[in-house]
DNA sequence: CTTGACTCCGTACCAGGGTACAAGGAGTAT
DNA sequence: ATACTCCTTGTACCCTGGTACGGAGTCAAG
């Protein structure tokens, strides 16, 4: 018999086990195929799936857009110029998320560097202006 | 009396006005200036942290993590060389972000391009390996 | 000088995303 | 066959990040 057990696969995974059951009622993985014993058995694909639905959340992606995401390709051809019209909406959405990422980099990447590496030496005046002032700001 | 009111901070943040003083619990905004009615005033700079926290969870970092975001620069010079450290390590979360957010954008865009944009037509095969035949994965 | 919209505070509630628990069955090791 | 671990189901619980609610005070417009 072929296929990984739950906890096998949430080990590959990297998740708790019953968050591959919680998805399954999500509708985030596929009812997966069973043992004689009733068993699920996952394959190596649904850990991949799994492990993407990880990543996409560490980005700021609810539950609900990734199932968006992964039904992109799932979706009936029929509905083709509807998958295309999603698909560049979420590019846009990822181009946002992109800009806002750089953004933080280079304030955090501007202190590293006015931040001298040794100890009990001053960091010069931050540059994050998110953070600048707001603590004496009345 | 200058200073935004909680509901005038919280409409040019685009926030609720309940989050203003859950984020002053959780240590995210510091107490405010206060109007003889005691009345919390908001400056400009307190919706702009507002502002990077809204961008920043829809990044992925959770209020814990956005708070020592802003504590880097917030923290007393004395601690250099570990607000240094702190830095690098989230530039290079960041980097790890950036990474998986491209890669994600690259499938997307495949897609979008195997997709012909004509109603009625058929989309190629998909390109995500994450999406990719976790539905017959048994 | 009242009405309506705002504010205060404390507390209670809610949704999303899991995680735990109980009672019983299956697999394996000794 | 006895233990130990993992699996099944259903249900209950938990944490995070807010939102809502109630009773009282404030402020601006009419």
């Amino acid at each position: 018999m072929d296929g990984l057990t739950r906890g096998q696969a949430a080990k590959k995974a990297r998740v708790h086990p019953e968050t591959l059951r919680y998805y399954e009622r999500r509708g985030i993985l596929p009812e997966p195929a069973r043992s004689p014993a009733n068993y699920r058995l996952y394959s190596e694909a649904a850990v991949r799936r799994v492990r993407f639905v990880k990543r996409a959340q560490g980005l700021g992606f609810t539950l609900r857009e990734i199932g968006e995401l992964i039904a992109l390709q799932v979706k009936p051809a029929a509905s083709c110029a509807d998958v295309r019209g999603r698909t560049l909406a979420k590019i846009a959405e990822i181009d946002r998320k992109l800009r806002d990422m750089r953004e933080i980099k280079r304030s955090l990447t501007r202190l590293g560097k006015a931040c001298p590496a040794a100890e009990g030496s001053i960091c010069a005046p931050s540059s994050m202006p998110w953070a600048r002032k707001a603590h004496r700001e009345y």
